[in-house]
Formats: C-alpha cells, structure tokens, sequence
RNA sequence: GGGGACGUGGCGGAACCGGUAGACGCAGCGGACUUAAAAUCCGUUGGGCUUCACAGCCCGUGUGGGUUCGAUUCCCACCGUCCCCACCA
C-alpha cells in the first residue's frame, strides 16, 4: 500500500484537465444553464487563505451543477485598476500597468493551484484597454440617456489618495481604503443618476430570495426611503433675499404641525450662508459647527449647537402664530431640504434643543393612557401612538389619519405637497486618479462637454507618466490631453478625470457570457447566461459593490444591453479567515509558522520556536498582516497538498460564518485524504474471502443515504455538514472490509459513489481514486450519483420509549410497524416497564419512525 | 438612538417540520506497533452520583418564566456578544 502523495498527483490531474480542456464551456451548449461566479480579485500579487475560502465555495457548487448536467459557466478575471498600483508606482517608480500585468501573471498561477473548475479562456482584466473601452461606450450611451451628469458638489475628499470618494466609500468619516479623516470640498464631478432608480432598486430587492436578508435590509436602508410633507413656511416681516417665495422644510410628522416650536436650517444651508456674509456672528457660528467630527462617540457626545437668526415664519394654520429661525448643528444640508420644524414634544434632538434655548415645549400626541390636561414632556420625547390634541383641525385623529390630513390642508392652500424623500446620493464617479477608466469626453471652449466618438474608442491611458510629484499625472501629461474638439475641430482638452473602479466592477459578469464581443455586451450571450445563478463574495460588498451592480444592470436593461434587471439571482455571503494571535512580551506581534504550541490538559502555551521565549495567545482574529496571524497558502500545499486546504476551510464552520485556520485542523483534513486514499487502494488489492453472513443490505443503505445527504448538503450550501457525513460514512465503510466477499459488490458501487461525492471537495483525490477503481474516463465528467429513496431509510428502526417525557428505553422494530404493534411493544419492554409500576397509564404517543412518550399519572 | 444576527462540552461545531442533545473534527486520556520517537491503528472523553459488575439515576443547550405528552428548537422578559446604520427631520 502505497502512501498518497499529493506532491505528486496533485499537479498530474490538473494538466490532465487542462489538457482536456474540460471546463471550457460552449455559448451553445444545449444542457441548461447555471452561471457560477465568485466577486473577482484585485490583483494584489498573492492569494490568501481567504481567496482559498472563497473560490473553493465556489467551486464545489460549480462541479456540483457540472456533475448533475448542467453547462456551468465559471469564468475568472481581475478587478486590476486602483490605487496600489499607483502607491507602488510613487513608492518604488514601478510603472503600474506593468506592476498590474505581472501580478496578475503571479496571481494566475497560484490561482490555478487550486484546481478550480475555471473557464481560463473567458479571462480578463478591468485595465485591458479592450474592457475598458468597452465600459466607456455604455458609458456615453448612459450620458445620452441623461443618467450622467456633471455638477459642481460638496464632495468627500481624501486627502492621503488625494481623490474624491462616494458616500458609501467612507466609513466614520475615513475613506474606505485609505483610512485618513475625510475633507469636505467644492468640485465639479460627474455622477451616475442612481437616486432615478431608487425606488426600482428597493422594489427589486423583495424578488431576491435567494440572498441573505441581512443583506437585502442593509441596502433597503441605505437607500433608505421616507414618506411625509415637503412644505413652505412665508416669513414674517420682511423675508431675506432669495427667499421672497419662504423656507422650504421637510418632515415625516406632519401631524405634528401643531406642536412646532421653531424652525432649525442647516449651518450650510445657503440662507444659513447668506447671513453669514453679512453677520460675522453668524459666520463664526457656522466656522465652529464645521469642526465637528463625525465619529461615533463624536456624534454620540456632540452638544446641540444652536443660533437665532433673528427671522421669523409664520404658522400655516395658526393666525399671528410666528416661530423663530435658527441655524443648528444637527441639521444636515443632504438631507430633505437641509431645514426642518421642531417639534420638541415628540422628538428628542428637537426636546434637547429646545431645553438648552428655552424654546416652547407644545405637547400634541396624547398617549392612550394619558389625560389631556395632566400630560407632560419631560426630559423625553413621547414618540408612541395616541391621539392628537392641542391642534386644531387634526383633534381626536390617530397619528396616520393626521398625517394624512394634514398634508391634504397644506396641499389645498398650495403650501406644499406630500414628499417621498431619499438617503441615497447620486453616485459620484470621478476620480483624480491615473489608473482607471478615462471618462470619455473632451473640453472645448467653444462646444463644452463633448463625447469622445465611439470611432475613437477606446480612450487608452499613456503609458509614459511620472509619479513624482502628488496628484492626477493625466493633468501634466505633455500631450495625451490636448486633442482637437470633435464637434468644431478647434482646440480641445480631454476629461482627466477617472471612473471608480466600482463602475468597473459593476458589469464584468456580463462581459463574461462573451468577453470577445463588438458590442460591449453580447446580447444573446447575456441572454443565454444571466442572471448569475450563484453569486458568492465578502459581505463588506452589501452596498458598495453590490447596490451598483444592480443599478448598472438595470440602466444596461433600459438602454437594451441586456434583459434581466437584477444580475445576481442568487447571492452567498461567506465568512472570513481568522487565526489565534501571537505577541513577545514585548507586544511584538509573531507569525505563527515561528510559533511552537504546547499542550498540558486543557492548557496552551505558545513558544518561540528558536529561541524557546514564552510567548503571549492573543485574540482570534481576521488574518491580517498587521497582526502576522497569516498563514501563506502556497506553504500549506507544499505541505498538506491543495486538497486538505480546501477540504478544512469548508468543513470547520459552516460557510458564512468565520472560520478559525489551525494545524490541527488541516492535518485532519490530511488524514481524511490518506484514509480515503487506503480505502480504495485496500479494496483494490484485497483478496475477497467468503462469507457466512451477506451485509450487503446495511452497506448499501448507507450509501444511498450519504449520497442524499452529500446532495442536500451542497444544495443548501451546508458543506460542513455534508463534509461531517463523509467522515462519517468513511469510519463505516472500515466496517466492511474488502476482504469481506459478502460486501464486495456493494463495496464497489460505495467506493464509486464516494469518489464522486469527494469530487467537489478534493478534485485531485477524487480523480486517483476514480483511476484506482478503473471509473470511465475522469471523475470530473461523471455524472452525480443518485440515491434511490427506498433505500435511504433502515429496515429496522431502534425508537427511544419516553414515560413522560424522559426517556426510558429503547424499542427495535420493523420500519413497517404498525402503530398498535410499536406501543404494545413499548409498554411491554422490561426498562420501561420499572417506571410504570403503580401508576395509571393515560396515553401513549407514537410518532412514526421517531419516539413513543408514554403518558402516566 | 434605530435595525439585524447570535449564545450548545476544553475548542470549532451537529441536531430534518417541536421528538434519543453533543454527530463529525480538533485537543485530551489510555492502549497497540516501535529499541525509541514520529506516523499509523484501536479504545475512551459533558458534569455529578449509585454499583464488584451488568446497568441505572440526577443535572445539563446564557438567565427566569410560559405553551406542550415532549422545547437547543415556539412565545414573553432579562443578561451578554457581534455586525450594520446613524443628530436622516
């Protein structure tokens, strides 16, 4: 018996299916579809164990789909524009489409160590001129749809990538990428008009069902959709100029109308800014709100900051009823109208503010247990139901009813309308950046904004640009700017500005059904292929990645590029890697391969592992260089081979939590790997000898029920479980031995199944296997098994007997008894029995095939 | 402040639709093989108690209640952990 040496075999199998180029897949191919697709990668360089996850997932689904006869589409590329290429230019004045190009060539290369079932011939890479130039041509037909705009706009800038980014990109005030504070800044930008689409992208997202809810409501409140009153209040006196037509507010209580105490405008809101050029009062207001940060405990602990402007408004339904004008803190300019009436009762910022500047409190929601005369508000808003009160026209209603009245009285005297308001911004795409997609438009002087035309398409990067000094090389590039407008000829300056690597990232799937086509989507392949059947990435992707694909997708479907208006049908969120941390004492974090773990009973201790230092266990953490608790996948296949790899990263946590990497872990992987390989290698070489008792019916139960276990298992993306039965099913193959000759038929059809079910989990293992059986052809075109229901079930059945409710015995019966023999048997059984002695039985419960509970008392 | 997820042995986790809690793996313990170690194989492993033994009993899925013949699973309250969003009118 030979050891498995998967050194040796590994790389065999996967030149054997390159040779045979069976993962190519045809646009004609007649078997039905199923469009498999993992988020692509940024080519960084290196995969890690994280990528390892992550594609694996992906790859058991897609043998799987293969193996059950479907043509599988899994197609790889690269998400290769951004800024490391550029950092690594500034850094070490590589050029960064060469840097780009070779990291790619290195990532290829370890990717296909995996032996994932890719269709290599559908690669590409976002920076190929021939992608990008076709990214650009859907662009300008979007312009000409009006969903691009130009836009002079408040912008979050990052001062470190010295680039603009969007609302979604900077988390706590930081850029996504960067992590430095974020600066407010005027720019002129281009955006894509997503807010057109706000209400399809939350309508579509009730048709997902195949994606986590928590997915569906995170994008549902970032689009974050609220209904109420858009209203105007006519100022008293004299109104400021700009503002002869009054204040425009927003609100989702209009029922509340009554209890308005004033009203708060934006420190940036322009008749806040208006003031401030007359007012150096209230210029150094507006200065001092502006320092605010927007941290957590920032906004946590922030103080409501306020100033009266001196103006006043009048109330809509009360007679010679006025409310002051202040400019506050806490009101923001992108939201509604950037200005709101306080109602202090009913809402807590508004309560705190009105506290601190002795503002009216006005109570006008009566709680259902509270009287009108003796209701107060404290130092808490009352925010629940009840009736309103103290308000005129809306008394005695319910707060629905209210509000809907009250907007039915403002719209009749023409004062506003009922609104439906947005959070989510129009997504801003330009970015001063080199690396990326050049905007295809030019500048002139004479026409303004000009599409680039499609004949001149694609519009490449220069190659030679310089990174020493800071900002966009695009602007100082001697010549690649200056072109001659294409509407009047005359002198003209192309857009320097690049698209987010987003837009790049938000229809690659698409390209993949015919990478080669003229058109930047070929119709009838997309028609063939999309939507993506599964879809499987980080969940940090809920609403950047995943909010504008969709958004694409369905501008692309306005414009006819494609007919499905959402691109991912079904979606997996997967867990991340983490892995036990190592720090000296010194707080010095430790790679672990330098570590040495010892065990003493339940206790560990971690040591150098040259010098013998006791070192600190620290937390368990996301793998991270930073913390060194990385462990390089190229170094566990060199040791463990691919297979154990994938094997452990699925089996030890289901699939969208984390998974903690251990030593242990994976060399029980490895042994799970030479344990299959020993059986079909002992089977194989045994000499069967003959029998006096056939337990070939029990062998081949169990086959039938692992296949359908397998099979659920992978259908319902629970491949720890399925992974958990296989071990199982392998400790009970031992027990039927090859030299059993009673067995060796069924042996043989266990052996066949299980090489196919390990298939998508250890290809390479599973290939050897197959090959020492003498399987037809290679294990990666045999059809899945199937289970026959039949025999997925015992003959015989051993029932746990309860006597009220605790279990007392056992009971083996037919699986065919009838109810009456299985409680006859029951009460009859010895153990059970003693615990009815003395005691009146008053009702036996007979759960088929499960329990019987006898009832006394 | 709003929304969501989760809580099971020393550890990762399993348990279909409410039906034998702890599958499977890791770690541990005992043994076989070996001159020895590694590797491998076999056994064992939630806690407590009774028993020479066979076996049996009690407790046990964050805490406290409830529904039920029966609850890790359903309901209510509380405690704790994690994630997302956030002065969003």
């Amino acid at each position: 018996m030979a050891r498995y040496n998967p050194k040796d075999i590994e790389p065999k199998w996967r030149a054997a299916w390159a040779d045979a180029d069976v993962f190519r897949v045809s646009n004609d191919d007649p078997r039905p579809k199923y469009y498999m697709l993992e988020m692509f990668p940024y080519p960084s360089g290196n995969i890690h164990m994280g990528h390892v996850r992550n594609y694996a997932m992906g790859d058991v689904v897609a043998r799987f789909r293969r193996a059950q006869g479907h043509a599988v589409l899994h197609p790889m590329g690269w998400d290769a524009f951004g800024m490391p290429a550029e950092n690594a230019a500034m850094e070490r004045g590589v050029n960064p489409k060469a840097w780009t190009y070779e990291n790619i060539a290195a990532m290829r290369e370890q990717l296909k160590m995996l032996g994932l079932s890719i269709d290599w011939s559908r690669e590409f890479a976002t920076c190929d001129p021939a992608y990008y130039g076709k990214q650009q041509a859907w662009f300008l037909k979007l312009m000409e749809r009006g969903l691009v705009y130009r836009k002079e706009a408040t912008v979050n800038w990052d001062p470190v990538d010295m680039t603009v980014l969007a609302n979604e990109q900077v988390i706590d005030g930081r850029g996504w990428r960067s992590d430095a504070l974020v600066e407010k800044k005027k720019l002129t930008q281009w955006f894509l008009r997503i807010t057109d689409y706000a209400d399809d992208l939350i309508e579509g997202l009730a048709t997902l069902d195949r994606w986590p809810d928590k997915v569906r409501t995170m994008q549902e409140n970032w689009i974050g959709r609220s209904t109420g009153l858009q209203m105007t209040f006519d100022f008293a006196g004299g109104a400021p100029a700009d503002f002869e037509a009054g204040l425009e507010v927003y609100t989702t209580r209009p029922d509340t109308l009554f209890g308005a105490s004033f009203l708060g405008i934006a420190p940036d809101h322009p008749l806040a800014e208006q003031l401030s050029a007359a007012s150096p009062e209230v210029a150094a207001f507006i200065a001092e709100c502006r320092r605010g940060g927007t941290s957590e405990a920032e906004i946590e602990g922030a103080e409501k900051l306020g100033l009266d402007t001196g103006l006043r408004v009048a109330h809509p339904f009360v007679v010679g009823e006025t409310l002051p004008v202040w400019i506050a803190n806490f009101i923001l300019m992108d939201y509604g109208t950037g200005a709101i009436f306080g109602c202090p009762a009913h809402d807590q910022r508004d309560l705190d503010f009105a506290r601190k500047y002795g503002l009216p409190v006005k109570a006008v929601v009566l709680p259902p247990d509270a009287h009108s005369a003796t209701f107060m508000v404290g130092s808490e808003a009352y925010t629940g139901p009840g009736r309103i009160f103290n308000s005129g026209f809306l008394d005695g209603l319910t707060i629905e009813q209210a509000k809907a009245e009250a907007v039915t009285r403002i719209e009749a005297i023409g004062k506003g309308k009922g609104a439906t308001v947005y959070r989510l911004r129009d997504w801003g795409v330009s970015r001063q950046r080199y690396w990326g997609c050049p905007i295809p438009v030019i500048h002139c002087k004479a026409c303004g904004v000009v599409p680039a035309p499609v004949s001149q398409l694609p519009i490449e990067l220069p190659d030679d640009v310089t990174f020493d000094k800071p900002g966009n090389p695009l602007l100082r590039h001697p010549t690649w700017r200056f072109v001659p407008c294409p509407a009047c000829g005359q002198a003209a300056e192309r857009e320097t500005d690049t698209l987010d690597t987003f837009v790049d990232s938000s229809w690659y799937f698409a390209r993949f059904t015919n990478p080669d086509a003229v058109d930047p989507i070929d119709k009838a392949a997309a028609d063939r292929w999309l939507p993506v059947d599964q879809y499987i990435g980080g969940i940090e992707h809920a609403v950047l990645h995943l909010l504008y694909a969709r958004f694409v997708t369905r501008a692309l479907k306005d414009e006819g590029l494609v007919s499905v208006a959402e691109p991912f049908a079904g979606l997996f969120t997967q867990g991340m890697l983490t892995h036990e941390t190592y720090a000296r004492q010194s707080g010095e974090w430790v790679d672990p391969s330098r570590v040495v773990l010892e065990t003493a009973g339940n206790t560990r201790r971690a040591r150098l592992a040259d010098t013998g230092e006791a070192l600190v266990i620290g937390d368990i953490e996301k793998m991270s260089k930073s913390k060194k608790n990385v462990v390089a996948p190229e170094e566990i296949f060199e040791q463990y081979g691919v297979d154990a790899a994938r094997l452990f990263v699925l089996s030890d946590s289901p699939p969208e939590r984390d998974v903690q990497w251990t030593t242990g872990g994976v060399e029980g992987a490895g042994r799970f790997v030479q344990r299959v390989w020993a059986e079909f290698d002992s089977q194989a070489e045994a000499v069967a000898a003959p029998v006096d008792e056939d337990r070939s019916d029990e062998l081949r139960r169990a086959t039938h029920k692992i296949i359908k276990a397998v099979t659920e298992s992978v259908d319902q993306f629970k491949f720890n479980s399925g992974i958990a039965r296989l071990y199982e099913f392998l400790n009970l193959l031992k027990a039927f031995p090859a030299t059993d000759g009673g067995v060796v038929a069924v042996r043989a059809e266990a052996l066949s199944a299980l090489a196919r079910l390990i298939s998508p989990y250890t290809p390479h293992l599973a290939e050897e296997c197959w090959l020492r059986m003498g399987g037809e052809g290679m294990v990666v075109d045999a059809p899945w098994p199937e289970f026959d229901p039949a025999l997925t079930t015992d003959s015989e059945l051993l029932l746990p007997v309860q006597v009220n409710g605790k279990r007392r015995g056992e009971i083996r019966v037919p699986a065919d008894a009838s109810e009456l023999d299985v409680r006859e048997k029951a009460l009859a059984d010895e153990t059970v029995s003693v615990h009815l002695a003395g005691l009146t039985v008053r009702k036996v419960i007979v759960v088929p095939g499960r329990i019987v509970n006898i009832v006394v008392g």
